[in-house]
Formats: structure tokens, C-alpha cells, sequence
DNA sequence: GTGCAGAAATTGGTTGGACCATTGAACCAC
DNA sequence: GTGGTTCAATGGTCCAACCAATTTCTGCAC
């Protein structure tokens, strides 16, 4: 038997597309920011229908990946390589107290680890960057009083960012906008962070001091404070409702 | 400055056809499995081109809610409801070792800590599921004399199923993809695998007797025998490389 | 009646062309 | 320079086909 003749590819027609693109962004080294040709070249160049780079480009879109701006032109959001792997996160019901909890949890555990690669492996280009953020965080937290979620969530970013390893911001960068949704919405909570600040220092000096074990309790207590802030306000929340 | 002028939305067709067609899915109750309505149907019903609609779809279907079969239908794959969250995760492949270890760091956060939640709230039914999945990882174990990847696998989806989070699932699934990836070549350990095998049952004795700290210490175990394997791995291979 | 091959209808996939809405740059008057 | 106007470029939407895979129906042979 001749078995291993054509299973020919006749389907897939934009996802050649995205491979096609992909490697066109690697070839032409084109970074975040940078503008893709029009739909309307890459359906000459590909000689595919423009409707079907539109399914391809809307793909790309959902995973945040690109951002099309009517008038203006499609742009790369993200680096982009013809290997990478991609895996939408879903949770059902995300603006209620148990979705903000298991982002939390996801947070703790990533969190501690980091901090503590972090104390093993930073250097001091990184841990000079992690206070500078730090500086800029408690600064901002005694002029605005507390609401410095900006600022914070670059020290954080700093961190995983000196972790050596890249997962750990890329994950945690994909729930950035779940973080910030309660973040900046203080779920009635007033001084909601306030509790959690003075653990910032506290994890920063375990890092400076190359100290694993130490960085990763200080982000476990920083990560109850902030458990401990959300309860609180769905707590209220819920006083509220019965009104 | 008036800081918080939010850019007004004025168009949005595809999204507001997601939303119908989640209010849909929830009026009618549609579950995984379940059949939605055609692309032409949608259109006309809704009052928009085909060609939105599929735009739509297109989006959903790269979320995986979704799964379409030419000349049969759509499908539901999942459970949606229209308040949920998507958190579009993309990870850059590293094919290599050091890319390798940064999977095996993400794993060592979430399997103990998901190990460690398990133990707090997993039930009779899910402990029941774990000890199954652990009784068949160890006769492969012992028919297949370690090569039990799969069965292994499942006994840890099991235990972050458990865990009463989605998210850590998702993730480690992630992991795992990326894991596999650089699995054809088996690093020339012969043994890999063994050293870990005995910490699968003494992390489900740990869960079964709702220890956390304890099922946290063992996961921990677990990962760094992976780890080491890893390691002699990687040693083996740059032996071979200048052969 | 049963079983099965072929026709017909159904459905997602693709195409090409058209028009609309927004953007941004060039241009112009002031 | 400032503020409009024009105009070409670009993404967003629409339409009307046709293709390809699948499902369903039909009708014949037995």
C-alpha cells in the first residue's frame, strides 16, 4: 500500500496566513508599535481573498497580539515569533468575588516564587531598577495617599521581571487587566493597598540581601494583606446589597 | 488636567453579535456539545452581514469556545456565559533547555500551591478521582517500567482540577504544551522518572489528610527530582555533543 | 422492509467587488 | 502657528456568488 501519499492540505488557508505573517515580522524584524501592511497588500501579496486575512488579522487581534485602527493601519501589540505558543485563559464570571480570588491565588503563587529567584539571582543593574520602582511607589503613596496602583504594579513588574525567567511576567502580565479591575475599583474598601505597603520594603531588602527564603514569606504576607482587603470588600459589598 | 476622558465607543458590530449570541447560549441553556445556529441564520436574525458574523465566530473559535465543522455546523466547546473573562496568554517557545527549566520554575510554584489548596477543599468525589489517577500512573509504572508520561500527567490535571481554581489548570496546560515540545528527544536518560515516582503517593496521602504545608513540601519534593533529571539530561547532552 | 449508492440539500470556507467611516497628511486661508 | 478643507489610504461592513465537506434524503436493488 502507498499510504503515506497526499493528505494535502486543501484547508487552513488563514492559518498559512498567520505563519506566513509571522515569519514576514521575523524576516523584516519588526517589533511592538511597528505598522503590518494593509489587508488589502497582504491579500494581493498572498493571493488570498482579503476577507480571509481579515479572519487571520482578527485572530491575531484576539489574542492581543495586533491592534487594527480604522483609517490608520493594523499594528504589532506584541512580539510576535512563527513559534510561540498560544493559550487563552477563560474564566467564567470574572467580575465576581471568586474570579478576583483565583487570580489571587494564581498571584500567590507565582509571586512568592519570583521574589524568591529574584533574591537568588538579581544583579545589581536589576535590584537597582526594583527601588528605583520602589522609590517612585512610596513617593506616589505619600503624595496621593494610597492610591498608587500605577506605581505598584511596576514594582511588582520589576520583580518578575528580574526573575530570570520570562513566564512568570507573561502570565502574570496576561491578568493584568483583572488585577487592575479591582485595583481601581476599591470594591468600597477605602484604604484598600494601605495594608500591603510597608511589605514592599520589607520584600525588597529580603532581595537586596539575597534572601530566598525571606523574600518569599514577605510576598506571602504582602499577598494576604491584599486577600484580606478583598474580603473585606466584598464583605461590605454584600452589606450593601441588602440595603 | 481632565485626566479620565475614556475614548468613546462608537462602533463595536462583532462584539455586540458576541453578546447576543452569549445571551443566546444562556437563554436556551446550550452546553458543550450543543449546536448553534448557522452563520446565514445568525445573519439574517441579527440583522448583520455573514461575513461580521464570522468575524465573530472566528474570534470565539480562537478563544476555543468554539468549534466549527464545514458541512455540519458550530458547536459549543465550553461552557460560555456572557460575563466572562478571556485572558489571551502567549508564551515565546524557547525550544531549548533554559526554556525548559523556566516551565519546570512556573511548575514549581503552581503544583504546590495547587497541591497545598487541594488539600484544604478537595471533597470525597475529587479525592476519589486523584487516588484513580495516581492506582493507574503506577501500574504503568510498573507494566511500562516508567515510561507513564500521560498517566503521570493526568494524576497532576487531577490534583489542579481539584484545587477549586480554574486558572491553574489552564496554565499548567500551557506548561505542559511547551513541555512537550522539546519531550521528542528523551535526553538520553534512560531512567527518567523514577526518581520522582514515589512522591505521587505521598503527595495524595498529604491531600487525602488535608495537610497543605505537607502536600506543598512533597510537590516541592517532586519537582526537584524532575528537576534533577533535567539536569543529568542536559549533562548527557553536552557530553554527546562533543562526541 | 432493508441496505446501500447516488443525488440533493445543508453548512462552513473562500472569493471578488463594492461602499462606508475613520484617520492622517497635505494644503490653504487667516 | 491656528484652524478648516480636501483627499487619499485603511480598516469595517455588506452582498452575492461559488467551493468543499458533511449530512440528509431518495430511490433502486434485493
Amino acid at each position: 500500500m502507498t499510504d503515506s501519499l497526499p493528505p494535502i492540505q486543501t484547508t487552513a488557508r488563514d492559518d498559512a496566513v498567520l505563519k506566513a505573517l509571522a515569519g514576514f515580522v521575523r524576516q523584516e524584524s519588526l517589533g511592538p508599535g511597528e505598522k503590518l501592511p494593509t489587508e488589502r497588500i497582504l491579500a494581493e501579496r498572498l493571493k488570498v481573498s482579503r476577507n480571509t486575512v481579515r479572519e487571520a488579522l482578527t485572530r491575531w487581534e484576539g489574542l492581543g497580539l495586533v491592534e487594527r485602527r480604522q483609517g490608520s493601519g493594523t499594528y504589532l501589540k506584541a512580539a510576535v515569533s512563527p513559534d510561540m505558543l498560544h493559550m487563552p485563559l477563560t474564566l467564567a464570571g470574572g467580575n465576581d468575588f471568586a474570579g478576583l480570588m483565583c487570580t489571587l491565588e494564581i498571584r500567590r503563587a507565582l509571586e512568592a516564587e519570583a521574589a524568591a529567584l529574584c533574591a537568588i539571582r538579581a544583579g545589581k543593574a536589576e535590584l537597582a531598577e526594583i527601588e528605583r520602582k520602589l522609590d517612585i511607589m512610596e513617593e506616589a503613596f505619600r503624595t496621593r495617599d494610597g492610591m498608587s496602583s500605577e506605581e505598584d504594579w511596576e514594582f511588582h513588574q520589576a520583580i518578575f521581571r528580574a526573575s530570570g525567567n520570562p513566564l512568570f511576567e507573561q502570565i502574570i502580565a496576561a491578568m493584568y487587566e483583572l488585577f487592575h479591575r479591582f485595583w481601581e475599583h476599591p470594591l468600597g474598601v477605602r484604604d484598600f493597598g494601605h495594608a500591603s505597603f510597608p511589605y514592599h520594603r520589607t520584600i525588597f531588602d529580603c532581595i537586596a540581601a539575597h534572601d530566598p527564603e525571606g523574600a518569599r514569606r514577605e510576598a506571602l504576607k504582602l499577598i494576604a494583606t491584599v486577600e484580606d482587603d478583598l474580603k473585606r470588600g466584598a464583605a461590605n459589598l454584600k452589606l450593601s446589597d441588602r440595603k
